[in-house]
DNA sequence: CGACGCGTTGAAACTCGTCAATTGGTGTGG
DNA sequence: CCACACCAATTGACGAGTTTCAACGCGTCG
């Protein structure tokens, strides 16, 4: 029933770094479980102080913060191989909230052995601090793309970007890959209003750009949505993946 | 000439952690050097790989990308206690620059050294980890600034962080601090155009709450502001000093 | 003295947000 | 089986917030 850390399907990807024997060993008793959870359930909590960490197995969700005057910032989406809880772990409490979009599967881990990781561990303690270094690489991206784009800009990159994450993941299948939010899910992320997000949706369809129906994602003509978006070189190599 | 890190005085300040003795030991093995640089150098740039990593002991600069159009987004100030580096050290480059604004003086350490600190020290691995956290969450809250917030809001919510940072580095004097940025640094870091930042600026000097002058800022009331910025409760506890 | 950086102000243009209404699909209860 | 509610997507009209363009004042520096 519960997945076997060595049997990992997201490791075997090529986006995830491989890991020594010694070092799966304590994944394997690091992971207390796995939680299951429906569609549009809440997972993390802002303000809130989890016991637990995650690790995405299966399904898609999102991380948002909301303001006093009603409206949300989606921080970014989740997907299969994402750590969710980190913040909790170090600085005493989430600053985001996580809920899931589509019905999730996630791996659990026992915070209170977090300590051991850094104490016995050093390899996965780098990779902790990778992976945070990782979040805050992709929050600068967003924050210049909310910053200085244009809305059509800003729906190529935050739509290229995914279909990339997607890609690592292993959901892609070539142009294409599943997306299952919201318009408003993403006009939330872009810093845009719905009806706006719908009208530059329509023009970027109406262009051949790229088609975005029934939850899957397509890029027709990626080349300009490349240009359009400003993307810097990706020079990503394997992630880590706990 | 050269501060001894035993003697250091940020971490006599109220904000910081406290720190071992066997700790402190090795940080002080861990610094080089300093470094001193001048107004408007370059300290760190995008895509480099730099070998070295800074602890800032005095002045200020800020974090910036440029875009392929000539754009720029501030992702943030830089001020005294800020480690600089940590992403090229974990990422094996830097995906923003940082440079001087005033003439500003860095702790040097050996970047070579960063793999003896996960493995020897795991205090201060879980510190770099927190500290890569705390610009996490800064970067979600700016980006939900950016993304969310009026002009109006957005400069009392960048306002009142810095003036709270520099509380935390000992800078602030009451509702005062020292500002030494340019209207366009800030713009930048709001995703506002400088016209709009400026005429923002007088409104809320006309209407006392805030005034920015010869490098200075100072709320005159800090209620309205800070209803202004909807900011979240601050949970802040002493932060790692690396 | 002139060049330059920074702050300031006015006017015009435009992107984008808000309001409002419609469509189509899905699920639920009578 | 149909009525109804509900949600996501869509479209039009209008207005507000913001950007862009342009010009000027002021202090500093060579």
């Amino acid at each position: 029933m519960v997945i076997d850390c060595g049997d990992c399907p997201l490791r075997k990807l090529e986006g995830f770094q491989k890991v020594k024997p010694d070092e799966l060993a304590f994944l394997k008793r690091f992971k207390v479980g796995e939680l299951s959870v429906d569609k549009g359930a809440p997972i993390l909590m802002e303000g809130a102080n989890s016991p637990q960490l995650y690790t995405v197995l299966r399904g898609m969700g999102l991380r948002y913060k909301l303001l006093p005057n009603g409206r949300r910032q989606v921080v970014n989406f989740v997907l299969p191989g994402d750590f969710l809880g980190l913040q909790a772990g170090v600085m005493g409490e989430m600053k985001h909230s996580v809920e899931a979009t589509t019905r999730m599967v996630l791996c659990v881990f026992d915070r209170s052995e977090l300590w051991t990781l850094y104490k016995h561990h050093p390899e996965q303690a780098f990779d902790l601090t990778w992976l945070a270094s990782i979040h805050e690489h992709f929050l600068g991206e967003a924050l210049t793309s909310v910053g200085q784009m244009s809305a059509e800009q800003r729906i190529c990159w935050g739509l290229l970007r995914f279909h990339e994450r997607c890609n690592d993941a292993g959901l892609a299948d070539g142009e294409t890959c599943p997306l299952p939010y919201t318009q408003q899910d993403l006009a939330d992320a872009l810093g845009l209003s719905l009806v706006h997000t719908n009208k530059t949706l329509t023009k970027l369809r109406n262009r051949q750009i790229l088609a975005w129906r029934d939850g899957y994602l397509r890029f027709l003509d990626r080349e300009k949505a490349e240009t359009s978006a400003m993307l810097e070189r990706d020079t990503s190599r394997p992630r880590p993946l706990i």
